[in-house]
RNA sequence: GGCGGCGUAGCCAAGUGGUAAGGCAGCGGUCUGCAAAACCGUUAUUCGCCGGUUCGAAUCCGGCCGCCGCCUCCA
């Protein structure tokens, strides 16, 4: 059985013990990328700390089924198609590709189906059908929208009142037919140009909610464990999805919902016309490593803004080589068979520390805290020459089940050198025990500035690559 | 206007009644040919401000100030 994991519910406004429906099991959906341009920082946040939850959960011994859906069809990729004279298909297939590239190298772990938007449009044509026939959605000039007039807890998610959704609000030129300016739509009628699929209720495509509300339900049924996405979603997307989700089913729609804090960036949103808009590319063409992104990312709780600086960039890459310096010196230095008390005891502490931290609403900054806790410990130790082989050992596979969670680990300690590379280490070895400083100084200027670092020890030169 | 969040050292950040974790950066020292890494010491008598409750408050209550988000299919 699991331990308890607490986390906070949008729909409560309070953290609760999670259980899922089903012992052992957890349904998570989580919403994906609309496919019309590269993601950006930010959206990657949100997929990171989906990704934090995710893997805390298997950590605990759930088994997690993850879905992630593809939007592919919208007024953004429409609009993107045609202005670069491409087919849907062919457009959204670009940056569908990019975003799994860009996951990839982000290590976040990949969900168990990506559905695509118009690979489900029969599912979507059934539940919009279903509540016409319940009454809970109305045709209009060949379009169909939902009353929200007819679900009395509309608002539940996001604690607006429908009453308030009156003011101020504007109304779309296309959209001036609805009963109620907040009905949203199921199903926009065919409009010249557009693609357009057929329905018993008329050609038209989808709008966005009935897509994730019918994908879901496609993969868990009516109710499901986990809901996810950022906090721009709550309204109206999720709130939406619940009333066309629990019209239809008449059962709870999502257990728990998961919302992900914003990124800004500088201290302001982040936006095209200021020029502090990045994608992972930038940042990657920029020379920062994939690690240390994903290591900010996902340092701070998912709860809180995120105030993205190159600053903290910077720090993150610094943080993380702390990690591995210390992994560093437990690959490579000799030590002695045996194991003490203390290093088990420390190993034992810190386990219980960093579980029950990510447990307590995935605090990931006390969870940390325990990580830096065990390595000044672990250095001071070293320093001492108190640890034993077993103890290294130790330490090392509770670094490796740590990192089953954060994904920050490079994949190897110790990296392979080219021979040339190893020629100029050997001879810089020789100048110094000639004590021709000048020479040996000079290579290592030289090496350093190819990327590597060189550190002379009482066991000899050692080297690093550096990371950004 | 409605709803929600935030304000802890130079920067990032944990801590929700018991006397301020951790990381980065800085400074002094040890080690080193010099560095690097590491270690030792140091950097908030104080948690936006003002009151209150309490033996005791960053943590609870009241007021004020500042910042931000949503209420526009933007993660």
């Amino acid at each position: 059985m699991p331990k308890k994991f607490l986390i906070y519910n949008t729909l409560s406004g309070r953290i609760e013990e999670f259980v899922p429906l089903k012992e052992g099991v957890v349904k998570m959906y989580t919403c994906g990328p609309t496919v019309y341009d590269y993601a950006h920082i930010g959206n990657f946040r949100s997929y990171i700390a989906e990704d934090l939850l995710k893997r805390f959960l298997r950590f605990l011994g759930y088994k997690v089924i993850h879905t992630m859906n593809i939007t592919d069809v919208d007024d953004k990729t429409i609009t993107g198609a045609r202005t670069q004279g491409t087919s849907l298909k062919e457009f959204t297939a670009k940056y569908e590709k990019a975003f799994f590239e860009d996951i990839d190298k982000l290590r976040i772990s990949k969900a168990d189906y990506y559905p695509r938007a118009t690979e489900n449009i029969d599912g979507m044509i059934k539940i919009i059908q279903g509540l016409l026939d319940k009454g809970y959605a109305y045709e209009k000039e060949g379009s169909i929208y939902y009353r929200i007039s007819s679900f009395p807890e509309y608002g539940k998610l996001s604690k607006i009142k429908k009453e308030d959704l009156k003011k101020g609000i504007r109304i779309e030129s296309d959209e001036y037919e609805k009963e109620n300016a907040r009905d949203f739509s199921l199903w926009k009628a065919k409009k010249p140009g557009e693609p357009f699929w057929k329905a018993p209720f008329g050609e038209g495509r989808p709008g966005w909610h009935i897509e994730c509300s019918t994908m879901s339900m496609k993969y868990f049924g009516p109710t499901l464990d986990i809901h996810a996405g950022g906090v721009d979603n709550i309204f109206p997307h999720h709130e939406n999805e619940i009333a066309q989700s629990e019209a239809y089913t008449g059962k709870p729609f999502v257990r728990y919902w998961f919302h992900i804090q914003h990124l800004i960036v500088n201290g302001e949103k982040m936006s095209k016309s200021k020029g502090n808009f990045y994608t992972l590319r930038d940042l990657l063409s920029m020379g920062f490593s994939p690690r240390a992104i994903r290591y900010l990312l996902l340092s701070a709780h998912y709860r809180k803004i995120l105030n993205f600086t190159f600053d903290a960039l910077y720090q993150a890459a610094a943080s993380l080589k702390r990690i591995t310096d210390f992994l560093f010196e437990l690959e490579t230095k000799e030590f002695d068979e045996g194991k003490t008390g203390e290093a088990e005891k420390m190993v034992r502490e810190t386990r219980k520390k960093f579980t029950d931290s990510l447990a307590d609403d995935l605090n990931i900054s006390s969870a940390m805290g325990a990580i830096f806790n065990l390595i000044h410990w672990g250095n001071k130790a070293l320093e001492e020459g108190k640890l034993k082989k077993e103890d290294t050992r130790k330490i090392k596979s509770m670094f490796y089940e740590f990192d089953r969670v954060l994904a920050v680990l490079p994949e190897q300690i110790i990296e392979e050198l080219p021979e040339e590379i190893m020629e100029l280490i050997k001879k810089r070895e020789e100048a110094r025990k000639n004590m021709d400083f000048a020479t040996s100084d000079a290579i290592r200027d030289e090496l350093f500035k190819r990327g590597i670092i060189l550190e002379d020890t009482k066991e000899g030169t050692r080297w690093k690559m550096i990371k950004k």
